[in-house]
DNA sequence: GTCTATAAAGTGATAGAC
DNA sequence: GTCTATCACTTTATAGAC
């Protein structure tokens, strides 16, 4: 079987950057079987036989297809959680508890997921990670290890400190997910939320409503009737 | 193009009865393209050319797929629906808000949804609904129109009624997607929610904890933090 | 109402020229 | 690294026997 070259010749690097471009938009329109190689090759505008050349066959090209969302979806929500996890250590060496500011950085990461799910590319990818979720491959190992276990254990890891809960507890990884669902439905439940609401798109206007509507939920839920 | 039959014989409609449930779980596991009719006719024990027969084609059996999902999933939610459509006409009737009534209705209302994406048969129609949801068809239609459609526009009358806004309004609105995606998460994100949690399934343990996880997170939105 | 058989088109992989 | 050509297989739809 042959591997991804290992020589890096500039044509050859253009041609997997167009492989890898059109099979997002074909795999997430057709799902992996589906999508047919040459249709790829064909929105790529390279021959079809290339996609053995550069990435073995169809799954290599699949898993590289997802290689490229995570690292997209890090470069989104990497800075936003990088500067929550450093102030975070010293929320943690400190004494106060300083729940409010913890749901100050809760805040920050819904309205980054908000944003993030809604960008225009997020359509592509949602496809792919919504058949993985129902149905893990091989690929989902990617997501889950490059990006997402990352923010759920931060998440988790805030809710706990402001509600002075155990972070690994069922409950708040409960909690966890719930304060992500409130962001993932406007994607995942697109066609719904869009004909509710009679909107045409997700815009910036939107987005701005959601991120309001989740922050004030986000508050209620956890500083709201406690403490 | 040959349609339904509209004689009634006993043995078509178990036939018909077959074949949609096999294309129940075909067309979830691999989508509309990728789902072969052999392979659907295989599953439901019947020849191939049954399907062209009895719904015309392929695409006539998918429409007939999602008629029966929204009928499933009418038998779960309608009930408990019908019930509190009625106590509430009395309660706009009446002139007490009774706030906490109704989220004890919503309250319902969300431990019926997390009960229902959790049933099994629901793995199926999971995948079927999502990716109609990024990309609808005709078959989003009957899905809306049989069930989605009622059940916002309940939970959104509850949510104004409870916090006395515009049940038209966006906020509301917005808020009655924040309330739904709460419970779909548990489905949406199913692989994410079994890794994050440790979890081998979603059963009856793990149901309860979730409906009252989110009754909580309800009721500190609704009624925690104002009037 | 159900079957077999088949036509016409599409599939992924790959050998081999350049 | 890219191309053409082709193999072996599968796809949907349908004609026609029963």
């Amino acid at each position: 079987m042959a591997m991804r070259p290992t020589s890096v010749s500039p044509r050859g690097d253009q041609t997997r950057e167009s492989l890898i471009d059109a099979a997002v938009a074909v795999f997430g329109r057709d799902g992996f079987r589906a999508a047919s190689t040459r249709s790829i090759a064909d929105v790529a505008g390279v021959n079809q036989a290339l996609i053995g050349y550069h990435f073995g066959g169809k799954p290599g090209l699949y898993l590289a297809v997802f290689d490229r969302i995570t690292r997209r979806v890090a470069q989104y929500l990497g800075p936003v959680a990088q500067s929550i996890e450093q102030q975070f250590d010293e929320i943690v060496a400190s004494e106060d508890r300083q729940a409010a500011r913890c749901v100050g950085f809760i805040h920050q990461l819904t309205d980054a997921l908000v944003a993030t799910f809604s960008a225009p590319e997020s359509s592509a990818w949602a496809r792919l990670v919504l058949r993985e979720q129902q149905d893990p491959s091989e690929a989902f190992e990617r997501l889950y290890g490059g990006m997402i276990g990352g923010m759920l254990s931060l998440i988790s890891r805030l809710i706990a400190q402001a509600c002075a809960t155990d972070p690994n507890g069922v409950e708040t990884r409960v909690m966890t997910q719930t304060v992500i669902g409130q962001a993932l439905v406007f994607r995942s439940a697109r066609a719904t939320v869009l004909r509710q609401l009679d909107w045409q798109d997700i815009g910036a206007a939107e987005i701005k409503t959601i991120q309001s509507v989740i922050r004030r939920n986000v508050t209620a839920m956890l500083i709201g009737g406690r403490s």
